[in-house]
DNA sequence: CATGAATGAGAATTCATTCAT
DNA sequence: GATGAATGAATTCTCATTCAT
């Protein structure tokens, strides 16, 4: 192993021990002792791949976010297309806070730990959702919104995924998640189908 | 003032001084030296009317919460009926964001500072909704749901609020905060009211 | 009830309370806030009646002390004389213990947090012994010792009879104690039985 | 000197600031300001070689008391057997107590600051002398005396010791406390002499 | 006298970060 | 590059004592 892919793993060892800390017990108690024992060097060790704690925090929600967001195109991908597409999204993400609890830490707590990754993994997210809006426009799947009107309608996508994740993220057992799930995602569909179709069926 | 009085006084100081401090700088750097040096009171007396610091902190969202609540319901109650109702709630909860940007940030961070706080206004939020919606729907003004999907509603609708708040919250002037919570207020309408005041059944 | 009665039901409240307070957690963690609670008055109250939490400190084991000192008196009274006596008071003194569990806590713990009146006990009891001995070395009973010597032997005694306490305080079950108490009295008769009856001068 | 020898002697200092403040003022305010200055370390520091103030505690007694107990045993092994030897113990005992004033205190604090090392310690001195009383008896140098009755003879044994020494430690000067000393070995020779020896002489 | 709120000087403890080895 | 001991600022919390009511 090179010089360089020595330093690539043992960078990557950190920054999965730093996801797994704040998966398992939240940012304002993932110390640099816990996440440098987890990846087994010494803390010195870490500022050698990070400025400091704060560096870590701020690719933790990308790092995870990416991670998230290729899963859950890739599942979507598998629907017929627009808005079939767009439930498919919904629901992979119910089920990628499902699978991956922890993930969900990593992504709410980043708004107060790490605002400005947290602002970035937004643009992001909405961006993507622009050009999918764009789109579906422009092939007169869905109303036409003007840009403004288009980003309240993304950020209003979002925080119902995000609440529905609350809600799953607040039930206890695991069959109960899953029946939230289930009817989040029909609540989903009929919201946003009914509205966006213009009257048309839902392809 | 009486001797009780004074102690009322005292307590709302340190109640305000949390909130504000809060509000300023998130609960991870409110102090109690902070804390109490706002409120103009020595360390030690902070421990005269909480336990600890955590005790303030499980005390904020509800005093402010139902603040926040009460304020919008005055104002809900000034529209005709039903879905109207409901539009004039949510542009309640983005004027009261933007007129008091630092109560945003002690509601979204409780989430993480004061879990039981937050759970319990959540309960309280999502309980109120529960009335509302059942009141809809035996006077036949909406879709009737089972409880479980109702509740998916609540916290989806629940979500857009705190999402479009957030939206407006990374808005940098206040032009442009209006501008967005306008589009917002727009959007919302169009989201629920297409959907909800549909005669058919959920599929 | 006059004002002077009144006065003094409270400093023995207080005294009280000071007492249960040591007995139960010790010296170090006995509050005013404890003790005075424990009496029913405010904290202020407590310096009306005594200049500081030391003054209380140093009443505590005067005030046990002379209760026990009298209990083993009556007791050792009952005994034939001389010896019998001695025997009877040091099994007194283990009784005393065992069922004031206490109150072996409020008189060991007192060398440290209420040196003074430590020792003033100590020279309390020891010169009451001194008495005793010079009587039974006037009468003939004992051998005749000078007075340093004298003392010396008084510590000794005093060392067997605290450290079989310590002994039965350090078993866990009642019988246990009991069976340790028996033991004990036995190996001190045998121990100053054997020696201090002998008709022999020391050497 | 390497890392680990380093951190050996940072150790010892915070042990030996320990004893030395204990011994200067007791356990009650040793703090860890005062320990981590004298060693001549940061506060921080501390923590680094122990888990709290606690920790530092249970280990001074066994620290100090073996360095006693060694000290003791190699002194009275110059005796030339038996009883000769008990008698050379208890003197050495208040030697070392006189030459090392500030051990009492760690020793006898240690009973309320440090209750398990003191238990400890406890049960290691009365096991030491359980196999010495065993030799005794099986040589037929003393009585037999079954398990409990040895062991309350042990604490007996104890007991006089330790009041001896805090005679001498009330004693003010110098040749007070070697005359109190050298007056408790005669009276300790005396009472365990001519109590033990069944009848036989002093060997 | 009684009250109990206010005080503020400490105490223990944590932990991100540095730096000599 | 790796190490891990040392640092010290910052934080929470306690409690004896005071004093205005």
């Amino acid at each position: 192993m090179t010089r360089e892919e020595k330093a690539r793993v043992t960078r990557d060892s950190l920054l999965n021990a730093g996801c797994a800390v704040v998966a398992a017990e939240g940012y304002a108690s993932a110390s640099i002792a816990k996440i440098a024992d987890l990846a087994g060097v010494a803390h010195g060790t870490f500022y050698n791949y990070f400025e400091d704690r704060q560096a870590l925090f701020d690719e933790l929600l990308p790092y995870e976010g990416l991670r998230m967001r290729d899963r859950i195109e890739e599942i979507a991908r598998g629907a017929p297309s627009g808005m079939q597409r767009e439930f498919a999204r919904f629901e992979a993400f119910l089920n990628y806070v499902i699978e991956n609890e922890g993930f969900y830490r990593v992504l709410y707590e980043a708004e107060i730990f790490a605002p400005d990754a947290h602002r970035a993994h937004m643009d992001n997210i909405v961006n993507g959702y622009k050009g999918t809006l764009r789109r579906a426009m422009d092939e007169g799947r869905m109303h036409r919104l003007d840009p403004l009107q288009a980003e309240c309608l993304i950020y209003q996508i979002l925080g119902m995924r995000a609440y529905s994740a609350m809600q799953i993220h607040f039930a206890g057992e695991a069959a109960e998640k899953l029946a939230i799930r289930d009817a989040a995602v029909e609540t989903y569909r009929f919201l946003i189908g009914r509205s966006l179709l213009s009257g048309k069926d839902i392809r």
